[in-house]
DNA sequence: AAAGTACTTTATAATGATTCTAAACAAGTG
DNA sequence: CACTTGTTTAGAATCATTATAAAGTACTTT
């Protein structure tokens, strides 16, 4: 299985059920934007079994620690997640509540001059927000 | 009072409570972020009164349907809000949890190339995040 | 392979922010 | 003042997320 190496390298044991998360946020074609409860519905779909939400939360926290997932700064009562964890930037439709990539060669090159003492940036984030 | 004005321009009727809000709110000097129940403690203090948390919450959300408060787009378990409602963005201090403010003019032009069709920018918003 | 340990999963309970409800109240209008 | 409409309120309800602690599984050591 392709995603065990993955998750041993960073200290989480390979069980049954971070394969089948792993394989539905992975094993596609296309990088996609998720909610816990949109994924919990996915891999129920997808493999036919229930993963206990509270196993959804960990092993997704746990992938986002270790940069396999990013978490995109909205506001929103549920918190969204990416798996496209390239540098990237988002729309997002506010009618539509939906979330739509902005690859970084669509945005200009962000210069940020303001410094502050003893911090260095860990990312720069850009949401576009749009209206009808 | 100078509120009343703003107040019933946008159609929201000057009660005692709502006056009361706006003076934590604007009569600052400087701008500021808070959360809900920062801001419930703040009037507190301030007129020595407690107003329900419910119309905290039903207040806020009228000021930023008008465009008197933003909402800070940001992963935190509490929704976050601006006074300074001018164009601008954020530094989010990661390990102190802390918002500081980033004028446009320590932000280069900022250049969506990408399009949707039928929708227009709402905003533009950048995010940076900071580690030590 | 058995035994021991450390990590995981799970159902369920707990938490905490936010929203809803419906009754009491205040503001605006004639 | 009488009337309508908007507002406030405490408390209940909701919903996402986190904590708990018991049962299960993976890994290591013999």
């Amino acid at each position: 299985m392709k995603y065990i190496e993955k998750l041993r390298n960073s200290g989480l044991r390979p069980t049954k059920q971070r394969l089948q998360i792993c394989e539905v946020l992975f094993d596609v074609d296309e990088t996609f934007h998720f909610t816990i409860y949109d994924l919990a519905k996915k891999i129920k779909k997808k493999h036919n079994n229930k993963i206990s939400l509270a196993t959804v939360y960990n092993t997704v926290h746990a992938f986002e620690k270790k940069g396999y997932l990013k978490q995109i700064p909205i506001n929103s009562n549920q918190t969204y997640f990416d798996t496209n964890v390239s540098d990237h930037h988002h729309f997002y439709d506010l009618s539509e509540e939906k979330l739509i990539d902005l690859k970084n060669s669509d945005v200009g090159p962000i210069n940020i001059k303001k410094k502050i003492d003893g911090k260095k940036i860990k990312s720069v984030e850009v949401l576009v927000k749009l209206e009808d």
